[in-house]
Formats: structure tokens, sequence, C-alpha cells
DNA sequence: TATATAATTTAGGCATGCCTAAAAATTTAT
DNA sequence: ATAAATTTTTAGGCATGCCTAAATTATATA
């Protein structure tokens, strides 16, 4: 696995902060499957660079800042699943690319797959365009786009020139 | 950045290999804005792991084995770019997001992609749908779904049932 | 409250991916 | 063909992200 960074460690005591006061070594260690001491480490680390407050033997705590970030990436985390999701990725391969993607993506992409998403939400039928592309996925065949909807686009793009 | 792996690697080896006998550290030194040093030691753990064929003071030639990984993924990329081109993402941006995205999808999701790709490319017109994601973005207003396309989406969701 | 148990931290180690400096090999120019 | 310049490799070093074992602190129970 690629290293991980310090948004993924915000993300993860994120998730496991809901519902405690505080979070231990053991819960990351446990979650991450690595070693406690390594998780102390990680703390400090993360202490340090003001993403958490910490006291030995009793846990860390998000401060205001890191709370900002691991909201920050949970939104962008969300979008790429549902990104994902509306492009018939099944579920656990969506979450887990939304988790890599998260971190690497330019801002700019960001937001124009947020708007994507947006776009795809507000419609109230499915898309013909992501029928086709589901049938097309699901059976290796691709179904000629009709008439109608073809003369549709024409007329569109002339209005718009 | 990210730790550069075995297929960055490879990948980079192809393009500087073209039209050339052998590579040499430098090429790659210089492509990387690394030590030379260091690459020699990617040399040989390249060739280790059977990549390259590697002659001291000679520099490396990719085998069949890493011609093979160097196209995937070179395919990868290629789609990828195309893929965010598609969704209006600047030229420089998408390069740079496909180099990272190639490395960590999961193959379903690659393959998805790839369908969607070919999909777009297959149309006459530019699709409705993206000439209005495209405008969302450019204006941060979104134009109603006309009527006729709306009503097309449901009758072929009908006759689907 | 004393003690056993569990959690946490410290100390020291290992692999890796890079570095610099110096040695070795190759190439170029005279 | 030999000296000078260039390229490549080796050797040794540093940071980082993990590890294990041992020491320390906290917690739970008798």
């Amino acid at each position: 696995m690629r290293k991980r960074t310090i948004e993924d460690y915000v993300e993860l005591v994120y998730d496991v902060q809901k519902g405690k006061k505080r979070v231990h070594t053991n819960d990351i260690a446990s979650a991450l499957n690595i070693n406690p001491a390594s998780v102390t480490e990680i703390f400090q680390k993360l202490s340090a660079e003001g993403y958490v407050s910490y006291k030995k033997y009793s846990g860390i705590k998000l401060t205001d800042k890191g709370l900002n970030v691991a909201l920050k990436i949970k939104k962008k985390h969300n979008t790429l699943k549902e990104f994902l999701l509306i492009l018939g990725i099944e579920k656990n391969i969506a979450e887990k690319d939304a988790c890599e993607m998260e971190h690497i993506l330019h801002p700019s992409t960001m937001k124009t797959i947020i708007k994507f998403v947006e776009v795809v939400k507000k419609c109230e039928v499915t898309p013909f365009w992501l029928e086709r592309l589901k049938e097309y996925v699901r059976t290796g065949k691709l179904s000629k786009c009709p008439q109608e909807l073809y003369e549709l686009c024409q007329n569109f793009q002339k209005i718009k020139n």
C-alpha cells in the first residue's frame, strides 16, 4: 500500500472518534492492523502538527484544525464514492477507489466531479447515456443512439452556436 | 510526492527508450530530478525483478515482461486522460491526475472508464449531458433539462421495464 | 488499597528511497 | 594512444514508517 498521509490518519481518527471522548492507540492500531507502538509515533506527529491534542497515556482528540481537515476529506470521499456508484462501480470497490482518489486529484478535477454528481442527482430519470453505458458494461454491446436523441443534441448544438 | 512504484519507472523507461538503443542513468535522473546514483539502484532493482536487462555502465533495455507492463500502463494512462478531458479537465491537470489514477484504480473501475470513453467517443454529436455539465462548471448555473429529453428518457425507462 | 492485567510509551532495529562524495569505467579529444 | 572529461557505480549516510521487546502508567478486581 502507498505511504499513509496525515490526511489518512486524521480521517480515520474522525471516524473512530464518533461516540467517544478520545481516541486511543489501540483503536487506530487495530483499524490499520499495525502495532500500537507505531500509533504512538503517529499521535506524536499529529499532535506536533496541531491536528490533535494529545496527552500521554490518555489518547487524542481532534483539534479544530484536525476536524476541518477531516470534514473536508470526508466530503471529497463521499462525492467520489457517489461518482463511482453513478458509473456503476460496485460498492466496495467504489469505497476503496474513492479512498485513494481523495488524496491525489487536483482541486479542479475534484470540482468538476462534484458538479458531475450534482447534475446527475438532479435528474428525475436515469440519464439515457448512463443507461447506455451500464448496458454496455454489462453486455459488451453498445446500443445505437436513438435517432430522436441524436437530433435533439444536434439542435441544441446549433442553438448554442 | 508519493513513493514511486516499479510501474512508474517502467513507464518512464518506455518513454525514454523511444528512438534509443538503451536507457542510461542520466536519462532517468534528469527526467525525475534525482541523483544518477539513485538511478543505478533503481536499475539494479528493475533488473533483479526482470523488467529490464542491465549491464553495468551501459544502461538498460526493457525486457518483454517490462514492455508488456509499460504498454498496459500507457494504455490505462491514455484512457484516463481521455476520460478527464471528456469531463472538461484542463490538459495539464488531466495529464497529472491520469498519472496518479493509473496506479490506484481497481481493474473493474478501469474497465468501466474504458467503456465510458468508448461510448462518448462513438457519439457523433457532443452528448447533451456533457454540454450541460460543462456549462454548469463554467457558469455555476445548471440549465433545466429540456422537456423533450426528459420524456425521451422516461419512455426508454418504461420500455426497459 | 494492593496487585494483577491491560494499555501505552520508549528504545533500538530494519528496509527503503533518496542523498553526497569518491572511485571506477567509458568516451572524447588531442 | 593517452590524457581529460564525462558517466556510472559504490560506499556510507539520513529520514521515515514500520517493527519487537522492555519499561512505564493506568485500570480493574480481590
